[in-house]
DNA sequence: AGGTTTCTAAACCAGTTGGTTACTAACGGA
DNA sequence: TCCGTTAGTAACCAACTGGTTTAGAAACCT
């Protein structure tokens, strides 16, 4: 069998927009990147709201960093943080192509029925 | 030690929203969903355009129905999804709060030098 | 009743995730 | 030069994820 067989590919072909909401799944995350509305911080400013140790604060802030949703300098000893939103662009931009079915009543049973027989000449 | 002291607690609080960014942390599962946009659809209709087998499809179909994502039906021995794009608004919004920086320079090193003297007694 | 279609459940597997502890590296100050 | 602060690496661990195969339930069609 040519076909890998292998039982997990998993997340191989993690694309970029992928890997932001992957990154965003995570309320420890969301919550930093909040925090970093208010201006660059370093990693224990980032992480002192939290009860955790400091490389779980530096392995969440690298997940941050590889989404793009972050970008690290270097000041001294300590390397900062800062915001780069781009990415949630992106993000929003995704969600609102749904806009329109934001608030749509789904007890549209008559809509469903009539899209079920899934041919394309039911639409024309 | 009354705290739980398990190496791995992971996604154990998960709120609603991380169930959303999670569910669509996944190209297929962003895929699924793009497809609904046309309508509701039988599993074996959403799973047809994937190179995958009925379970894996099924599984995606729950998780996105766990974050309330989808509604499912049952028209005789098909389980039609239904998108239930609500959710999608929250994501929106929540992207969205961070719209004032977008488009920002990252560059402004003396706003971040502003912010960094950040111990409450460089304040008073 | 028997067969087909549609979908899910269970068990399994490998890879990823989110956390830990212990150790190391780099910088600034006395 | 040594020390404390700041941050990252390495190794480990348990739970979750995304897929598989196998089997089974539920509804339709003769």
């Amino acid at each position: 069998m040519s076909t890998v067989t292998l039982g997990a590919n998993a997340a191989a072909a993690r694309d970029r927009l992928s890997l932001v909401f992957a990154a965003l799944a995570d309320p420890t995350r969301r919550a930093m990147l909040t925090r970093l509305r208010r201006g660059p911080a370093t990693v224990t400013e980032i992480g002192q709201p939290f009860d955790m140790t400091g490389p779980a604060v530096s392995k969440h802030l690298r997940v941050l960093e590889r989404a793009g949703l972050v970008t690290r300098g270097r000041a001294a000893q300590s390397r900062p943080a800062t915001l780069n939103a781009e990415p949630m662009k992106q993000v929003a931009a995704w969600a609102e192509e749904f806009q329109e079915f934001w608030d749509q009543r789904y007890d549209r049973l008559d809509d469903y029925l009539r899209t079920m027989p899934d041919d394309p000449k039911a639409h024309a």
